[in-house]
DNA sequence: GTCTTTGCAAAGCTTTTGCATTCTG
DNA sequence: CAGAATGCAAAAGCTTTGCAAAGAC
């Protein structure tokens, strides 16, 4: 993932930032809020070490700190997180469409689906289960543009 | 999940459960088979440690060597794993149609569900990312019979 | 000034691994 | 008997937690 350092700065989306996590009754620390820009502009949902490395590129911060503003963040649903088939924890901003995602089961590439048929479904998955449904994981897996190319090539 | 000690014993699909092993180049070792068995029966998809705590009242056996069956059976397609919302990896018995699963987001309970609205979908993605789809995991989240008719009681 | 957030180090939990022993075919 | 599987204990990897210091409002 390429970001620039200008994406993540503290004064991309001040405000928005700022209301958001005080409509949560959280604290609008510096922190938070470049953290919130980190995934505002991330082509691809990430995990804590990522964000934590990309983060300290611009200031001091801690990997616990990363872990404790996600979870925090996560509660208060302004971000969304998934666990993916390999384990790994990734979050994204969740605005109205969150999307899924796809995995490249060789090199681990991860990348957003802008599809999701699962609306359709929940009525008859509610009535086969008993369930009152409020929500859903889908990951695809499958191998990327790049990959299929290099198995291609030989 | 409770689970007749019967239903774990050697004696049942031996045979099958032999011939699984064998076409794997697996070994046909007693608590593999037995292991399977427990899968089977079961109205859930299980974890290691569920897994390890139904098997020990009936044979001896350790936890790594749970988790190493259940990795070798999954390397082999003869298990299929996936790993929930909660970060719980269940497995389940790789039989033509696995089956999703939804979980109860008040007391964990996971059931199966019959219903997959992904085949529909697979072309739609594989254009929308340029991948090649090769899998995919889905977990409905919501709220269990039981946890609804507690909250109604309220 | 009060309550929240952060840093640091340590602990926790699940899963994996190394090695000696036991078992399968 | 040769190679695979297992038990045990230790390690690994990721995430959480306790406590004191710093920061937000």
């Amino acid at each position: 993932m390429t970001l620039n350092k200008c994406d993540c700065s503290l004064d991309n989306h001040r405000k928005e930032n700022n209301n958001i996590l005080k409509s949560a009754n959280l604290k609008a620390t510096k922190k938070r809020m470049i953290l919130l820009n980190c995934l505002r502009h991330s082509d691809a949902p990430l995990n804590a070490e990522e964000i934590y490395n990309i983060l300290k590129q611009d200031i001091n911060i801690n990997l616990s700190t990363v872990y404790r503003a996600l979870s925090a963040l996560t509660d208060a649903d302004i971000l969304v997180k998934q666990i993916l088939s390999d384990g790994n924890n990734v979050y994204q901003i969740n605005n109205k469409n969150h999307r899924h995602i796809i995995t490249c089961k060789i090199c681990n590439k991860i990348s957003y689906v802008n599809i999701c048929p699962i609306n359709d479904v929940i009525d008859s998955v509610s009535k086969d289960t008993g369930y009152e449904i409020t929500g859903h994981n889908l990951e695809f897996i499958g191998i990327c543009p790049n990959c299929i190319e290099k198995i291609e090539e030989n």
